[in-house]
DNA sequence: CCCTGGCACTCTAAATTAGAGAGTGCCAGC
DNA sequence: GCTGGCACTCTCTAATTTAGAGTGCCAGGG
């Protein structure tokens, strides 16, 4: 805890004094003055010395003021030390928590769970949740179903895995029947029930390129048909991360610059920086934090992301997290996005 | 177009002038001043004359000034006569129809036609897009099926009408094979296929209050699930209005107070009201307009809201519609809210 | 009667000024 | 190494000023 060359040399008493002034700012928004701190970290000290260990730290960096004569303020360093180094995180709620158990249910189809982990997480933080669609593992064919519609198009319903179910329009050459297509599902049931979607592909596009002399007229249609099923782009995950909760963010007085508020939900709607964020910290083990610029991308200069990996199956298959203004309650909201983490990953969870 | 003693007089010059005035207002969102409107509206008239004709016209409450020496700016009142009795619409512009005529095609699911419209709207129209969920005129169950999942868990798929799949996962009370599940399904769809839901709903309720001796165990328990998934309230529909677009909202000057933006947009995440005015459309014919506070909603003050409802066989089954500025371009968002209605409602159009 | 130029008047927006308050930095003394 | 004291800086608010835009109204002319 002394002197070391390659870090800042900061007392255990310049700490105490940062970890008091980064209490009381995420507590009240205003630059913390020396009298403030001095009265607050109840330690006997003269406001005059609060003052030189502040410029002290100001030197290191960890915190500044946003003029001459104010309080100062953390800066990302500041918040970045506090978090890694002299926070004490909370026990979550007992509130919550039961919230978070009661309505993380084991009864609801994957696009439901991410929905409703995203809106508690937003709920019980005040702020914005964000929740990416968990990869699947391997994406096994569970099963495929064709409905005659009109004209000549075909209802086609896929179950992949265990939770999930698409469902697409295609067209087909001519009219078929119901129990037309009911061989042609069996077909592909058959053939590739519980197999593995990529190698689905593969085999198809391979059989619509040869003639086989093998297959009667109806497996050739199941294949056509198959063809354009698979065939579509949109087979991977078609919303990657579903955010709850915007407007959370525009209670606080450091995001409300109409400016600011604009960036930020350009990010939420194309989703696509929000989720290369989160693929991150798919390697990461346990909550990861960004702190303001941390995160490398100018939408949320003003904003710290909270995030956590979920895993099933002792699998990594999704991150999730919390985002608001840098100056957030991390104590509290850590747990919160740990728990429900580990409790979206236990609802996903087939047990089988 | 003389005396008429219910509405204010208004002589061919000054509606004349209330158009220019109007024209010029929307263009560039600044109150227009006696001198300038005299130059644009080429009426060889000294701005002293224009004063006056602008005098009897804030008399008349279709103009207001914003402050005693600015120009003059519409009322509600005065956008009202002007979209009623002096708006001629553009044409639809080529590549905006192209553009409409591509992206709204059969060959999508009920939802993506309808996210894509919402899309489409924003998109054209730089402003906001809502599309309510089409009503289904009747809900006849079109198909039900069953898949086993871990444990004692089913999963429960259901067409309804032509597009629309329903899944959700239910609890049985001991695990059942896929043959098992299979014969259940048959039972359901051989029994209420082709039915409306809400009898269907009727009829099981009643099943399963008494005990029927003339079914077997594995209709005792098709009936049993069934009831699981018809009771479920969410059958109805889960989301009912489909917005698009609500950033750019935070372009315009005159919703630019972060206030009424947190109304604006918790309003879109509610959906209530928005659902709500749309409903309201149902049984206008072709296209209403709410301006400002015609809408009724203080969220929707400062905006708004050109609607249209859309057909499926003759018969209305949604509304949609575009909201953005009380300043906006009506020429031209008119025919795009009603291009997209029709052909939104051609793409739904089952067509049997 | 309607239109027009002219002029006094009003109001805003931006720039300027003044004063209060908060907080700092630094120094001299303990 | 800590402290009280003091001058200094900077912001925030309110008050004041000024320029500009636009109006309302009047008196004169077709």
């Amino acid at each position: 805890m002394s002197k070391n060359p390659s870090n800042p040399v900061i007392n255990e008493r310049a700490q105490h004094l940062l970890r008091v002034l980064i209490e009381r700012y995420i507590r009240d928004g205003e630059p913390v003055g020396s009298r403030t701190l001095a009265r607050d970290a109840a330690m006997e000290l003269s406001s005059a010395t609060i003052r030189n260990v502040m410029a002290d730290l100001e030197d290191m960096g960890f915190v500044k003021s946003p003029h001459t004569s104010a309080g100062r303020m953390p800066t990302v360093q500041g918040y970045r030390f506090f978090v890694d180094s002299l926070l004490t995180v909370q026990p979550l709620d007992g509130v919550d928590m039961q919230r978070l158990r009661a309505e993380l249910n084991l009864d609801l189809t994957r696009q439901d769970l991410v929905e409703r982990a995203s809106n508690l997480l937003s709920g019980i933080t005040r702020m914005a949740g964000v929740v990416m669609l968990p990869r699947r593992k391997q994406a096994a064919l569970r099963r495929i179903d064709f409905l005659p519609l009109s004209d000549k198009r075909v209802l086609v319903i896929m179950v992949i895995n265990e939770r999930e179910v698409q469902n697409r329009i295609i067209y087909t050459d001519r009219k078929y029947t119901q129990s037309e297509l009911e061989l042609a599902a069996n077909f592909l049931n058959e053939q590739f029930g519980g197999k593995d979607i990529a190698a689905v592909r593969d085999v198809i596009v391979a059989d619509l390129q040869q003639t086989h002399e093998d297959m009667n007229r109806m497996m050739k249609a199941a294949v056509e048909m198959a063809g354009q099923v698979f065939q579509a782009d949109d087979m991977q995950e078609r919303e990657d991360v579903v955010v709850a909760g915007q407007t959370n963010l525009m209670g606080f007085r450091e995001l409300c610059e109409v400016d600011t508020l604009h960036h930020l939900f350009e990010a939420f709607n194309q989703k696509r920086e929000i989720l290369h964020l989160l693929d991150q910290c798919v390697n990461a083990e346990g909550v990861q934090i960004f702190i303001g610029e941390e995160s490398g991308y100018t939408a949320l200069d003003e904003c710290s992301v909270v995030t956590s990996p979920y895993s099933v199956d002792g699998k990594v298959v999704g991150v999730l997290g919390v985002i608001g203004p840098t100056r957030m309650a991390y104590d509290r909201v850590i747990p919160i996005v740990d728990t429900t983490a580990r409790l979206l990953g236990a609802a996903l969870n087939p047990r089988e």
